[in-house]
DNA sequence: CAACAGTTTAGAATAATTATAATGTATAAT
DNA sequence: ATTATACATTATAATTATTCTAAACTGTTG
């Protein structure tokens, strides 16, 4: 979703109905100079620490997952309980620390191309996304 | 976990209990040719359709816990609600269906050598694990 | 403005996982 | 061998993330 628009008629033009929870959701996810990295509940917290709202959780979900299936907002896959989403909808890698449950984006240019070797007969290859644990030392692997 | 190997002293040698429960669990995770990658809902369902065994639920979470916490599983990163479990534990890769939603190992030696050119200052890498959609065809990248 | 379809909402329902507390069992010391 | 103890198992309750439901609400279209 692009920065600096009319989140109204954006919202329109991709056929979904510019309501006030919708805009106020755009504001706070798209108006971002970095990518932004998030959980439904960090979300609804900041809806009431940011930006002195209340939105619904079913509604935070609901438009979560509709930003989601029109492409505007990807699912990033980690061990975890809670399912992590990014305004970054490439295809790209993440730095993920395990103290501080943070994710980091890190983008197909920071790694050199990953070369296959392997493949499944009868399957198309839908993405090739790196994931980059990170701890500050003493730590185990997983 | 070594293959053909006796779970009762095996486990003693580890620091757990060999009980009856840990041992039929031993017994179905590791006497595998292949790698096994699991739910924990898969592996009470082959407790009782394979084995007519049943162990209580809250045993299977605490046992695969207890494996994992040793390092004889290993937890994998996919986008799901249940947690999927791996019984190869070293640092590899996976494709993973996005239409049965089954696990496939990618080795190491299946993937030229990765080579980040970024880092996290004050970090260390503990893993660098690669996962690879894929699917049959038209269908979405996500 | 009226009518309709799409949205929001609170709260119920579901599903995975974790906690609890009573009972059972492996083990080490007697 | 027996017993005491710490660790395990179990059924069940509790918790947490997420989805469903049905009623109230709101953009949009005519």
């Amino acid at each position: 979703m692009p920065k600096n628009c009319n989140f109204v008629d954006k919202l329109r033009e991709i056929g979904l109905r510019p309501t006030k929870q919708r805009v106020k959701l755009c504001e706070l996810l798209f108006l971002r100079e970095k990518t932004f990295h998030f959980t439904i509940n960090d979300l609804v917290k900041k809806i009431s620490d940011e930006m002195n709202e209340k939105i619904s959780l079913a509604t935070v979900y609901n438009t979560v997952h509709a930003f989601q299936k029109k492409g505007y907002l990807k699912e990033i896959a980690i061990n975890s309980d809670k399912t992590y989403y990014d305004t970054n909808t490439s295809i790209h890698h993440h730095f993920y620390d395990e103290e501080t449950h943070e994710l980091i984006d890190c983008n197909q240019n920071d790694i050199d191309s990953i070369n296959l070797k392997k493949n499944i007969p009868g399957k198309k290859i839908k993405s090739v996304e790196v994931l980059i644990k990170v701890a500050s030392d003493n730590q185990n692997q997983n």
